[in-house]
DNA sequence: CGCGCGCTCGGG
DNA sequence: CCGAGCGCGCGA
């Protein structure tokens, strides 16, 4: 038998078949480790056939087949194959995303526990700890050495053992992380109109599904049915969910309903509990993946169903080789099982409404809530009227007044910016120096917690300045506000109030998100003032006030998405307030109230929104009646990444006068910011009518160059 | 003449 | 990716 495989080895240069003689149980998807150069690589049986092409004497055999059951199933391999050539890179990142990692580094295996069983009574003589060890065990019959030990001693333990009276043996065990959560199985009714979403899934001919449905209408409760009803037809799922949202709320709702048939894959996991989590769903044991994006990966077999909630959230677009996009890796899955994808989302991105509206997609809207509360009130603050009237803080009049009455009615409310820090810029007044990162062509951030200037982008840390270094001057102006100094306000204007702030700077560890959202429903705080994070999924029943402090921000962004997330993110942290019986309120602070975006987000109106920004998308022929690309190049050598900017540069310069009618915009420049990690980045910039000649576009950006790296995005998230 | 470094190439 | 092989430049 000859085996066809892929070496584990993630390089273009390496990236192809080698064969090796292997024996007759030797099946596709096999990992193994075969001589290669030197040495021995680890690599992936692609497939198996009778005889090769390959000088025999030139041959070499495989040296050895790991795990029993192959790692990668039929299913993973046509994907692999399926990604490696719409995003052309190696095979072997891609089978990467199959496993966990711990499988390919071999740091962790199965944990064994020591574990202690009943054999029989002995003497026990003047031993009382032993009497006692052994009574205790003999009414158990079986537990864990450790508890013993720790309960009678480990000298008791022992004797015991030696005696023959018990039985310490090692045994494989699997952790289970989130064991602690209840499991209890509750009554659930649909309302009508869940039961109509439920039932329109199920009738639809259509492979997508779109639950367009507002905050609280209860689109989880409709996921769940769906799952548990794939499940009863002894089928599997995956639902996915965006990064942060794996919150402890929605794994105890996961776990009360389908009890140890979920299985959980994040980051937040130890890499033992990812491993064995990861075996539960390959063996079977487990039929429910949940998870942020790469568990769109997961091996389960007898695929039912898919669900993508908050499907707009840019985190299910992968920024790294390979640079999927989660919903098209779902659709090949959903297409090869011929199961459905259930998209969810209260603001769906332009892209994937469209697609419903044109009937592509079925689209099932739900209108109502639950508890039939209204939406929280937005209100807008107009900010030139506070910098008129001579309101120097971050806070208008309106939100103040709201503040006091939340404070007084021991109410919680949320303070949301997205941008962390004290001060996003620090100036010299005298001569208008800005400090700047060594390493990246940015600003730093002034943070005054450790005192010390930051860079967003690479994270390097610098000491703060006492004095300009270009001129000595001791005027320096802290320019734009982050949350440091939101809570540094607040504190000065409300001493009394207690205070949380929850961003990237304060949520580091295992479980930093948790523990300060943790703390705020607990009611340990009055206030939280965040960023992004806080807008995710989060149910705080006493917030009865929610403050955006610059709803500018995003919306003049340079960015076609900037209306599109703009619109989303008021929408998602409006939210947050007045979830429990009383009516929240909402101050969205802006130099632009006439804004259309902000108008039809304040009225919580979605479709005046989409038919709004459809058209102008358009207009303009900006995605999705268009696509961008981005040729991405760079290196720590300018002069080395100039070249290879040219170089690719040249067969599409090519393409696009060859194919006139498939342009909209053509360029190459140096990128917004020119220099990350001191990385310089020069850019092909493309509007493109369609998907024509995307394939050659990539093609054209295989470079054998060792110091520059060369990259295609479409539709890229940001364009920084 | 011999060694060292940088580039190219092969790996089954 | 990683190591082997080889060519060329330089010092004594």
């Amino acid at each position: 038998m000859i085996a066809e495989v892929i070496v584990d080895i993630a390089s273009s240069e390496v990236d192809k078949i080698f064969e090796y003689v292997a024996d007759e149980t030797v099946c596709p998807g096999a990992r193994v480790k075969v001589p290669f150069g030197r040495t021995y690589a680890a690599g992936f049986v692609m497939s198996v056939k009778e005889k090769s092409e390959y000088p025999q004497d030139k041959l070499k055999k495989i040296a050895f087949v790991y795990d029993e059951p192959p790692a990668i199933n039929e299913e993973s391999l046509f994907l692999c194959n399926a990604i490696a050539r719409r995003y052309r890179c190696p095979k072997a990142l891609v089978l990467r995303l199959f496993l966990p990692a711990e499988m390919r580094t071999g740091k962790v295996s199965e944990r064994f526990l020591r574990f202690a069983t009943f054999v029989k009574e002995v003497e026990t003589g003047r031993a009382k700890k032993q009497a006692a060890c052994l009574a205790y065990l003999k009414e158990k019959g079986k537990c864990e050495a450790k508890e013993l030990e720790e309960a009678f001693g480990a000298s008791a333990l022992k004797g015991l053992s030696e005696k023959g009276a018990v039985l310490v043996q090692r045994e494989k065990t699997v952790r289970s992380p989130y064991a602690s959560l209840p499991e209890k199985a509750e009554a659930h009714v649909l309302t009508p109109e869940q039961e109509r979403a439920l039932s329109s899934i199920g009738k639809s001919d259509r492979t997508v599904q779109l639950l367009h449905g507002v905050t609280g209408s209860g689109k989880t409760e409709i996921y769940l049915s769906a799952i548990a009803k794939v499940l009863k037809e002894g089928k599997s799922a995956i639902f996915l969910v965006p990064e942060i949202s794996l919150t402890p709320q929605m794994l105890a709702q996961l776990r009360a309903r389908f009890s140890s048939a979920v299985a959980i894959l994040h980051s937040g996991l130890s890499a033992g509990e990812r491993f064995d989590e990861w075996w539960r769903l390959r063996n079977g044991e487990a039929k429910i993946a949940v998870g942020a994006r790469s568990a769109i990966f997961a091996p389960l077999e007898h695929l039912g169903m898919i669900v993508i909630d908050e499907e707009h959230d840019s985190s299910y677009s992968s920024e790294a080789a390979p640079r999927y996009r989660t919903f098209d890796i779902a659709l090949m899955r959903a297409k090869y099982n011929g199961c459905k994808l259930i998209l969810g989302s209260a603001t769906p991105s332009i892209e994937t409404y469209l697609k419903a509206e044109e009937g592509e997609f079925n689209l099932i809207s739900l209108k109502k809530r639950i508890n039939q509360h209204p939406m929280p009130e937005i209100t807008i603050a107009d900010m030139r009227e506070e910098v008129k009237h001579g309101n120097p803080s971050p806070f208008s009049s309106a939100l103040q007044e709201e503040l006091e009455k939340c404070l007084k009615e021991k109410k919680q409310a949320i303070l949301f910016l997205n941008r962390r820090g004290y001060s996003q810029t620090v100036i010299c007044q005298e001569c208008g120096y800005v400090a700047e990162c060594e390493a990246c062509d940015v600003p730093l951030t002034y943070h005054s917690e450790e005192n010390c200037l930051k860079c967003h982008y690479c994270g390097a840390r610098y000491k703060m300045l006492s004095a300009c270094p270009n001129c000595g001057g001791v005027r320096i102006r802290y320019g734009g506000t982050g949350t440091q100094r939101v809570v540094s306000e607040l504190k000065k204007k409300y001493p009394s109030a207690r205070i949380l702030r929850m961003d990237n700077d304060t949520t580091s560890g295992k479980e930093g998100h948790y523990r300060i959202l943790k703390e705020f429903s607990e009611r340990k705080a009055d206030i939280l003032v965040g960023t992004q994070m806080i807008a995710k999924g989060h149910d705080f029943p006493a917030v009865t006030l929610v403050g955006i402090l610059d709803a500018d921000m995003s919306l003049h962004f340079s960015d076609y998405r900037s209306g599109e997330r703009t619109f989303q993110l008021v929408t998602q942290v409006s939210g947050r307030s007045g979830r429990a019986e009383e009516v929240g309120k909402v101050v969205l602070q802006t130099y632009s109230p006439k804004n259309y975006i902000l108008r039809y987000a304040i009225g919580y109106d979605y479709k005046g929104f989409f038919e709004y920004e459809k058209r102008l998308r358009k207009a303009t022929s900006f995605p999705p009646f268009s696509k961008i690309v981005r040729v991405m190049v760079t290196g720590e050598d300018e002069g080395e990444v100039v070249e290879a900017l040219k170089e690719v540069y040249f067969p599409i310069k090519q393409l696009v006068d060859e194919n006139p009618e498939e342009i909209l915009f053509f360029n190459k420049m140096k990128a917004p910011i020119k220099r990350i990690q001191n990385k310089f980045r020069y850019q092909i910039l493309m509007r493109l009518k369609g998907d024509a000649l995307i394939p050659r576009i990539y093609d054209a950006c295989q470079t054998k160059r060792r110091n520059v790296l060369v990259y295609v995005e479409e539709n890229p998230n940001n364009l920084s």
